[in-house]
DNA sequence: ACCTGAACACCGTTCAAGT
DNA sequence: ACCTGAACACCGTTCAAGT
């Protein structure tokens, strides 16, 4: 599971001329920035000065500023992937394990919140079909779709098309992720949990087997 | 309602000194350009010069770049709320008054794409307590919240915390809305309708007495 | 191959000055 | 009260040149 919240990626040595790693450690110092500063504060010239580095040396290994927005929601959706496969898991599958991934789902946006915004915020404009973003996308997808499959063949929910179940759990997660993070909740609104766990109750709730 | 596709607005006559109502001319002109052009291409020097002003001459009527934003989204806001409404009591009320919600809803999103980013997507980063933006959505959500209270009260729905029952619906049809808005609902997404539909039947299998 | 520095065409915002 | 024009401190991106 790639981390994100890496260590403080090296600088380059004044002296020498090559950095090494530096398209990942660009990626890394631009995610420290967004972790700190959000999305709108990110600048090249910025991530190249965290690393000692030219503002234009990021053209070697990013088209532009969409594409390397493009490569942290992309390691965004690898990691929640992860996260979601794990937590399917972990939980035994069945019931418990989708409610784990709603859980898991929740958590995820709300402790890293910027990560969440550049793959859910419309930054990332040309996310072209069988790019690295897509791919991951996809696969986050799959991690829910083969769990609601699961429980349908277990006879647990009902049996219409898996696709647009997974489509209405995945917006209802979403929206209730975005909402919480953008402080929609309300005045007082109740723990990142305690939401999930209300989420998760209605979701069966709505697909159980009749 | 306000119109969210306002008419062209007037430009300045060049020998004129004052433009007229400037602060509504800015908004509406904002507002097409958005339409246009998205979020991010919005600058101030073209919405100035969309009406034949100066650039600097928005700074009269919007503290700043965030205002003017924080102004289209609190009109968004009300011309949400007004379909809501609109949409119960057209309805009748009632179960069919919440699936004219949910199918206002995700239309209003889907067909103001730019407004409803606007609203949602995290530009305005201040949202005073107590602010026109603030009480705009305060009206729309509690346009859900009366909806649902009225359903408890008829016994269709199940009785627990409304807030909570509002927070999860609103949650739902909103990643619904932005998941479709943003091309994340697979290769072959649904209409726009159809999702709406199948949303609604699950929030109400969801939410009803047992 | 990889990096640099100057340059270009943009931004939002400020401010003294005009009417 | 309302608007202007120049100026300031920023951007992302390009490109010839260096190692």
């Amino acid at each position: 599971m790639p981390s994100l919240s890496p260590a403080r990626p090296a600088r380059k040595r004044p002296g020498r001329y090559h950095h090494g790693d530096l398209r990942q450690s660009l990626l890394h110092a631009a995610v420290r920035t967004i972790d700190r500063q959000g999305v709108e504060a990110l600048t090249l010239r910025a991530v190249g000065a965290a690393l000692g580095v030219s503002r234009t040396a990021l053209y070697r290994h990013f088209a532009d500023k969409d594409t390397l927005l493009a490569a942290v929601a992309a390691e965004g959706f690898r990691t929640l992937h992860a996260a979601l496969v794990g937590a399917w898991n972990e939980a035994g599958r069945g019931l418990a394990g989708l409610r784990a991934q709603g859980h898991a789902y929740v958590t995820f946006g709300t402790t890293h919140p910027s990560h969440y915004r550049v793959m859910f915020g419309g930054y990332v404009t040309r996310a072209e079909k069988g790019s690295d973003l897509d791919v991951a996308g996809q696969a986050a997808f799959m991690a829910l779709l083969d769990a609601l499959v699961d429980l349908q063949q277990h006879g647990l929910f009902r049996r219409d098309d898996p696709m647009m179940q997974a489509r209405y759990v995945w917006g209802t997660v979403h929206g209730i992720t975005m909402l919480l993070m953008a402080g929609k909740m309300g005045p007082e609104p109740p723990s990142a949990d305690a939401l999930a766990e209300y989420t998760v109750d209605r979701l069966i709730g709505a697909l159980r087997r009749v």
